[in-house]
DNA sequence: GATGAATGAGGCTTCATTCAT
DNA sequence: CATGAATGAAGCCTCATTCAT
């Protein structure tokens, strides 16, 4: 238990600093520019977002898909860190509020990468589908389930198709809150 | 030959029968190639698959983009033709039902529209946002908001913010059916 | 008999005669683009040369190998030719004597076209061993040998590799005629 | 530690044993990638099969173009060995067979270096046309002239052409004994 | 009007070389 | 001195659009 190293197998060992900040930094530049620009974001703008040559960005990311790759995964975490920060909660459905109005509230602003996951065409390896996320997902439900917070038959499936709907709602411009609500009350029991 | 068409300028189709019927048969090409590839197709690829050249594609839309946006308008109107029958119903309630079911119904299968529509960036011109696409909507959810079947606060911009998530839930490959009883959750009274 | 088309089989219809024109402009172009600057030519540059932009190079040829390998083609059509002409010639031992300073002297002047053949791995395809081609070369042998004019032990494999040989000698900027006299001594009947 | 070196300007070798080592290391490794790859060979790949950084590959040599020059140096030199053995030989044709074949044998095998001496582009600074390279073969080739042994009229340019065609046929797979054949035959006066 | 060949700006990516660690 | 991360010019190719046939 030495911290919370997050992927102890991938990285062999820690690069050099300079490497690791690069890498960083171009996920942060890829991130906005992404967010700003749609799935469209060509490379060298990257590049240039993070302040490296594009060389450098292809040293980290051998191709585009990597690096939307690399994006979605990030998102992932994120998504599986706020389900497991729900679980803390005491009760089952102010956990589930919770989850729903914090996630609209990441979705919000991020119109990009919706449209960057599609780049890699998903449905062959949906990075959401990761055995982890669903397992999250499942343990946030299964508590609300058992104090029939939640509809009795609401499946993962269901959840994740919720929680892409509702990114989409979100980034047409709907108010996060109230498409929270909406997600809320469509689980709730009735 | 000027003589015989009818009232060019009143009548809204001046063109000839092939010109009409090449534009349907790219029409229909289009929305196929969206549906199947998404967002990247090829406006070559689109003239193949309608059997007519790039220039007579050319000719009917001047750039992809009006390509697009006909595409979209077509679904729009059939939305709004959908909302009108939806009107006939006696119940209000199940003109929601229906008119939810109907809409879900369509989605499904066509992934590609949603794609496409983003390659035109709306937003600065919503094609949902028309005058009468909204009134119809509008007819539709007063007409249930007096019976209180639906929740009292529900406005159009909710309305088309559910309806495009539902959209990206179903395109995930979620059950249409199932999707559309979590919108009708939402919305109604509780 | 209408005439000596090409290859009837490739070309399903007569295309466009300017798209002709351009083909045998952008042959031309590359033919002497790589005899100029060698294996690595660009394909901008043979666009320029050939007067034409570089998506009508692409369109021709979907990638640079392509063009290498028709200018390939041509040379090794061109050679089956010479060969043939050879056969016409009555003495059997003055055929390979001509044949050989003729190739002699086509192959001074294209150093290019000797490197290009490099840039597509031959070896898993060497377009010299086509069935024509070899049939070619063995039937002027064939006939010199049986007058024992040339060592009754030569293969076609041995004729291609001094031929190859050959190629390369005068790459170096030997005098043409000299080396074939070089060629011709090793094969004659000592 | 400067004083322990002995002579640095009169000594040619005033490098540290291990940087000695490292070049030697590059040079195998580059012969071996040129030879399976050919001349598309790419510096890192030459670093990494030598087991060095790139920034050492390119302490020993400055540029792509020194290393391959270095690689022909030494084969040049090896040739030039060979002829000097081979005048060791009392026979004087017995001296050019066994060269030949000599040559022959060590050419086979080594298919990248010649694709590598077109890298550097020869024919402004050929590098088999050192002083020395041409003083050793005209040594073996005047012996055998005064015995008659080969064409009087055989220079050593022609010698070299010869050489270079002998190295392009064996490297098409041709078997090098034979071609070595075909080789003395053109030169063996009739 | 229909056709599809031509166009070329612009995208992704590579790789020889430099330079901070 | 060794290392390998960073650099960016330059190459190959795509595809929306134009235009000669």
């Amino acid at each position: 238990m030495t911290g919370t190293i997050p992927s102890p197998a991938t990285d062999p060992r820690p690069q050099r600093a300079d490497a690791r900040r690069n890498r960083e930094r171009i996920l942060v530049a890829a991130r906005d520019s992404f967010a700003q620009a749609g799935r469209d974001v060509q490379m060298p703008d990257v590049a240039r977002a993070a302040g490296v040559g594009v060389g450098t960005l292809y040293r980290h990311f051998p191709a585009k898909e990597d690096l939307v790759r690399a994006l979605v995964g990030d998102k992932v975490q994120a998504g599986i860190e706020t389900a497991r920060e729900a679980l803390t909660r005491d009760d089952p459905w102010e956990a589930i509020e919770w989850l729903v109005h914090q996630s609209a509230t990441k979705m919000a602003g991020s119109r990009g990468l919706r449209d960057a996951m599609s780049v890699i065409d998903l449905g062959d390896e949906n990075p959401w589908n990761t055995e982890e996320a669903r397992r999250c997902a499942a343990a946030v439900l299964d508590r609300a389930r058992q104090t029939s917070a939640i509809r009795t038959d609401l499946t993962v499936d269901d959840w994740q198709a919720l929680m892409c709907g509702l990114s989409a709602a979100i980034a047409t411009g709907a108010d996060p809150a109230r498409q929270a609500e909406f997600v809320l009350a469509a689980v709730r029991s009735r």
